[in-house]
DNA sequence: TTATTTGTATTATATTATATCATACAAACA
DNA sequence: TGTTTGTATGATATAATATAATACAAATAA
């Protein structure tokens, strides 16, 4: 697991760490159960503060993607629980559909992209 | 067009502006070629200071979303150019079927979510 | 037990982003 | 000539972000 930081982004640190592994748990390159880098581990190959890897280790707890036990570090979350999408991933999917309609992209080339999207995540039971 | 800004949370006024300014065009609520509110008259009706505001216009128009001509104020772009998404738009696409992935959202799941966004945008040419 | 490593809490500091406020200006129009 | 438009400027206050230096409880290994 590769994390890929540019500090000249407007978005902040921990919130890249953040993605990337939510995008790395959705793609598969993280396994359910797998282990993640201590946050030492990981502050010192990002060279970033470890209080910044911290809140963003703390971030995936609070959302679930991640479960910590106290001396063996942290683990993506095994078994994550079928649902529907929350209310704040509708608002943000309705706003990417605002965005692209409103720059004149057309229904079907907009569903082709969350096809095309979804297709790179990994394939769980039926789906 | 009302818009609905929360001071409390952590999107910036600005933003938030923005993003239901262009959920207004996506969806069809505000027309191509219509008129916005002066700066001023939203930040009165808002409650919000003219430059906050103003920072929400220079950015739609920066983003290609509204026109404006010196003296009649800002106005709905007409007829956006179609086209593809861009990789921003794409990123974050990506993103959202990540975190609906992780949360063990099945792929047909997002996808139907994905089409209802869709199907609340403004029907355009033969989309 | 002791020593080490884990996530985490604490406190301080520096930098940047955000928002407000008070003005001011050029351009366009009546 | 006025008036209104978007916009620029500078000052200020607050909050978010990141770093830094420690410290602590819990869990493991020695």
């Amino acid at each position: 697991m590769i994390l890929r930081l540019d500090m000249a982004s407007d978005v902040p640190i921990y919130q890249q760490i953040r993605n990337q592994i939510v995008l790395g748990i959705g793609t598969g390159a993280l396994a359910p159960g797998e282990s993640l880098p201590t946050v030492r581990q990981l502050a010192e190959s990002t060279g970033v503060n470890s209080m910044t890897v911290n809140k963003a280790y703390a971030l995936l707890k609070s959302e679930g993607y991640i479960l910590i036990d106290r001396r063996n570090g942290a683990k993506v979350r095994p078994q994550p629980s079928d649902g529907v999408p929350g209310p704040e991933l509708l608002h943000r999917l309705e706003l990417l559909a605002a965005e692209a309609a409103a720059q004149g992209i057309s229904r079907e080339t907009f569903l082709s992209a969350c096809r095309g999207a979804a297709e790179k995540m990994r394939a769980k039971g039926g789906n």
